[in-house]
DNA sequence: CTGTTAGCGCATTCAA
DNA sequence: TTGAATGCGCTAACAG
């Protein structure tokens, strides 16, 4: 009843302990056709589960020249942003019976082209690139490089976020929804406001504050008068940024930080400050994570359906029943205003 | 400039273009041994990036008999619990060049028996099972079968919390952490305490429940007085945990909840319901994730090193230099007070 | 409907 | 050191 330490066991041994040739095992396991006759059908899938048979998938795609896996490719998987939006992408993935290879770059460009390379090399059905790209020569020159040879030989891709890069992409309304924002904390008294930003180079980030500040410039907020402390894309940043507007008098009454993480890192400098929320000042983040509604005061914030942009962008790839033009898929930014924002005293 | 639209780059294309033969442009691109002249192995590199040549990773792992990825299959990405592990999973991975493949079971026992099996068809170097597994004989004896063949045909294997199954394992304090808390609760003053527990049936929740009941015995306070409320083992579970609490005009005046998750719904409930915490309920949870000190009042919890279970699991598989004795990595748990758990009134 | 045969792209003997 | 030949396990023509 044993299959032999140290061994895999062969399609050739299903096909000759069913006494059938291998071309037969073969059809009964992979090819989902009936063309087989039910007797030696049985014969076969008996010996197959009897040697516990599992089909060499590197030799299947090998033979068949496919893969059947797709490339899901972040920043940090530990981020509710992208862990979100993975697990939506995981969600229409295990409904097709695809696999999914992950890629963590850890912020690191380098790294994401490495995986792509990776990914390549793997055969990879699709890749999904997510989360904003870096605005920088050498990365959109190597990047572009690899994904034009990557579908050049078959692959599709799909970004979730903007990348400057073409392709196809769902594309959540991040200028809009910034411009919400603005809109909603004019509306509510505010003048003096302060962005707490993440790198510029970071597209998203780009699209955020610039949706921002433009309409806050429609408002009759030239940017000038707006203060936008750029720190790092994350609560850290979030952390440094809100205590640079502590330290320069608070000369604000509203902070909007470009990321809900960013907000969590702010709201805890804030708070270390007893800067009274929305009392003081008032907060607001951008994408609506899971645990931001769970704060004290709740977060207002802009939300973003992460788990549906992941099963979009899933489904993107994997159903390429499309023209050669790039598809882009928008999705809308729904702002959400909760205890955190309020008229200025 | 091109490779040909639709085909990929072989090896055979590179060796030629370089004048060589197809042994020699594997030794150069896979054999890390310098044992090609350095004039034939410059050609070599600079055809094969002239011609963007990628290896086909399929036809390496059938010609070498082994593939440099390791399959990582959970509950569920879009929980902070598995997202950190797998965070920290990701570390060690990136660093070894390992490639990691997802698995995201939506705790279906069946998808990850499902999922063992088709990574046994990648021939996967390892795999690592996180989360707690199904007390549940049918799945034991599958996911048991499955992970012996895996086992049996070179694969290697680590769980990260208890299954009641063989084999290597990262093993985070649960019964003792979960003592501690009583013991903590107990100082305090605490008499009348309820359990807001996930289903019994796995075994990270039975350890949890088990070590809180049997500290809570040895000080005097007998099974029989503890409230133990079984509910999903999510937010939602949390919350309609706590409601029944209420419902009930909250006969305690401690509620520890299994998971932060868990503790993040009752804290919902309890807002809504205007239960006073900690002055009317002490709250606790457990797994200390990124979020719950941010929390309002900021969470009591018992700390799990998310992360570094992660990167242990990943270092266990990824370095077989051991014994055939399963190697089990018993990590700390550390009981952290904040601002919800208070003496009772 | 079933069996035979020829690769898929590469690593790795074995000779040279 | 290098090249020619063999086979990894499987699918896909091609015959029968």
């Amino acid at each position: 009843m044993d299959t032999g330490t140290g061994r895999y066991v062969t399609l050739a041994q299903v096909a000759s302990a069913a006494k059938v040739s291998l071309a037969t095992a073969s059809r009964v396991l992979s090819g989902g056709e009936r063309v087989v006759r039910p007797e030696l059908r049985d014969r076969v899938l008996d010996a197959a589960t009897r040697l516990q048979y599992v089909p060499n998938a590197h030799a299947q795609a090998l033979a068949a020249g496919a893969s059947n896996t797709v490339g899901l490719v972040m920043h940090d998987v530990g981020d509710p942003y992208f862990s979100s939006i993975t697990r939506g992408a995981m969600q229409v993935a295990g409904e097709q019976g695809t696999l999914v290879v992950l890629g963590s770059t850890f912020r690191s460009p380098e790294r994401e082209i490495e995986y792509v390379s990776t990914l390549r090399a793997q055969r990879a059905r699709a890749i999904l690139l997510v989360g904003s790209g870096f605005d920088d020569a050498d990365y959109l020159r190597d990047m572009g490089r690899e994904l034009e040879n990557y579908q050049g030989s078959g692959g599709r891709y799909a970004f979730v976020s903007h990348h400057d890069l073409p392709g196809d992409a769902v594309l959540p309304d991040n200028s809009g929804g910034a411009a919400a924002i603005a809109r909603a904390l004019v509306e509510l008294g505010h003048r003096r406001i302060a962005v707490a930003s993440g790198p510029r180079n970071l597209s998203t980030v780009a699209h955020r504050v610039g949706g921002f500040l433009d309409a806050l410039a429609e408002a009759g907020i030239p940017r000038s008068d707006v203060q936008v402390i750029e720190r790092e894309f994350s609560e850290d940043g979030g952390y440094a940024a809100a205590n640079d507007l502590v330290k320069a008098g608070i000369p604000a009454t509203a902070l909007f930080c470009v990321s809900d993480i960013m907000a969590i890192g702010a709201l805890l400098a804030l708070r270390e400050h007893d800067v009274a929320i929305p009392d003081h000042l008032s907060l607001i983040g951008f994408d609506d994570i899971p645990i931001v509604r769970h704060l004290t005061p709740a977060l207002s914030t802009v939300a973003l359906d992460l788990e549906r942009m992941g099963r979009e962008a899933m489904s993107l790839v994997l159903h390429p029943e499309a023209p050669a033009t790039p598809r882009r898929i928008h999705l809308p930014a729904r702002l959400v205003l909760r205890a955190s924002t309020a008229a200025p005293r």
